[in-house]
DNA sequence: TTGTACGCGTTATCAC
DNA sequence: GTGATAACGCGTACAA
């Protein structure tokens, strides 16, 4: 194992052809005749030749190779983004580099360098600082993924306004008072988006807005702090509105583990649709997103701009609002 | 946007010096005048000049870059692991390749493509056949992960054996009987492992095991579903053994949204001890498994061996048991 | 200290 | 149908 790789010009020397000739054959295009092109195949398949990429992207002058950027990766909703990003890729014969920065320091220099290992980049939410998206953006094609648009680069996002429709839901439909709001607007576009329509929502029904929203990460666990945090207080609130599913099924987990009853004492709900808000006891409210397609979106968007450029610059793409039982209202 | 990128060429020319200084300058190696450095230095900036990565792989021999292949990446799991194997990557200054194969056919194919674009490759549990395997480690190092070594191929593993103090302790300290295993052994070494630690225990406890085991996912809604087979029966499982903690946090969820007492009706199990495992109500008994480190041990072994072969083989992290509420132990 | 020239592995353009 | 040979962008002996 771990045999140094035979090079063309070796293959060529073995099977008594020039470099071309065995390049002609292992790419199947040009001209070459049916005996010449199967004493090549044989020595090829014989010694396991395989043509390196390095050598060929650079004399193709491409990677063949696409990048996505994510800030982490628990959760279905990433993985879902890259089923559906790899699936379009792939169509287009492109590979797919996955880059978490999980939030460290130099993860910025991480997404530079990635840049010069690929023909475009797809970048999540805010995952690197704007000057730095400016400077990758110089060098490769870049598409924001849950993010804005932002000097000529194009982003795919979904239509974050309809929690607004579940807020106004909670406060008119149910008449539900002292709502509360669970993530951190500051962590990612998504998150303030949300936050903005929750709160345009509350001017809308004429109710105070709550100030702050219970400033916690996108993971379970967090969801079961956030129970923690406004369950256990003197003045729990009614409802709460969770920035997507993962914190709703924690906060659920933390309320029932309080032995408090859902809708009941309080009506949770939250964002994306994932399986597990349809699987749970009371089935959750939330919004639906079309994640799948988000990523396809994106991978079809980057390959496509990577010729043409001045396309599609904000594809914003439709939700729902899903009603189960978690909100308060009855099975159907 | 989008601008050509500069080569070494067209930076000496600006900087009228050769390419030599220009890459001694921008590698920061050899020797170069201080009144040089400065100017090549500044035109460097100016350009916003980086080198090209394809370029400088194929002279120096090397991609500095690993990858790491996994069949999925929902839940914590993954992330834990890539974290951990990150770390040690970028310590050794080596860029990380995540690709994930969700299970596609063609994923061998990618897989083998991925052998060209790196320097090593660590592969998750069987995500790919044994057959391609060995072509793969034909080509560039490889390190298993959570699978067994093969071949003079290494691997990195936590001692899933552990499971089976787990049963033991549901059988005989707890004298449950009528246990049940979800997960499917075919899915992963590692709970293959499981499942036979599992009957093992059933065996020196003279108590028969079950025939087969729940044979579904690693997912928090494949738990959901066991629950579902399991408790709707007509003859439930005192106690459930699941393969890790997201089923096991899923049949939690079911078993408490049928209105069941846990571990009144049932015990459950889990594995992993992920951070929720200690959140939910009842908290869950499960086995910890360094995770973090399990990922760390195998950037470190995939890079370190890319030299020197022939050292650790097989590495088996230890494992322990923690007994918490669901398996009918009193809170401590 | 600096520059020239070659090699890395492949593809593509010409001649033949 | 096939073979030389020139790119592609960089690092680095070797020469100056």
């Amino acid at each position: 194992m771990g045999n140094k790789r035979l090079t063309v010009r070796e293959i060529a020397k073995l099977a008594d052809v020039s470099v071309a000739t065995v390049s002609r054959v292992s790419r199947g295009t040009g001209q070459v005749s049916q005996e010449t092109r199967e004493r090549v195949l044989r020595i090829i398949e014989e010694y396991g030749y395989r043509p390196s990429q390095m050598g060929r992207s650079l004399a193709e002058q491409r990677h063949g190779m696409v990048a996505i950027v994510f800030p982490g990766l628990a959760g279905p909703y990433f993985s879902e983004l890259t089923q559906g990003f790899e699936s379009q890729a792939m169509e287009a014969g492109t590979g797919v580099h996955i880059l978490v920065t999980h939030h460290r320091d130099d993860a910025d220099d991480s997404v530079l360098d990635m840049a010069s290992r690929v023909d475009g980049i797809a970048i999540h939410g805010d995952t690197v600082r704007t000057e730095t998206l400016r400077r990758i953006a110089a060098e490769v094609p870049v598409v924001v993924l849950a993010g804005r648009p932002m000097d000529g680069v194009p982003a795919v996002r979904a239509d974050n306004s309809t929690i607004g429709e579940l807020t106004r839901h909670l406060l008119v439909d149910h008449g539900y008072r002292r709502l509360a709001f669970v993530g951190s607007p500051d962590g990612s576009p998504d998150v303030t988006d949300r936050w903005e329509a929750f709160q345009a929502a509350h001017k809308q029904a004429r109710v105070p807005a709550p100030r702050n929203p219970v400033r916690l990460g996108l993971q379970q666990s967090d969801g079961v702090r956030a129970a923690g945090e406004l369950l256990d207080g003197r003045r729990p609130p009614r409802a709460v509105v969770c920035a997507n599913d993962e914190t709703a099924l924690g906060m659920l987990i933390g309320a029932l583990g309080r032995g408090l009853s859902v809708p009941g004492d309080v009506a949770i709900t939250g964002f994306d649709d994932v399986p597990m808000a349809s699987l749970v006891q009371p089935r959750l409210t939330t919004v639906r997103q079309p994640i799948r397609e988000l990523g396809a979106t994106t991978a079809r968007l980057l390959i496509s701009g990577l010729g043409n450029r001045g396309a599609v610059m904000d594809a914003v793409l439709a939700t729902e609002p899903v009603f189960r039982e978690s909100c308060g209202c009855p099975r159907t």
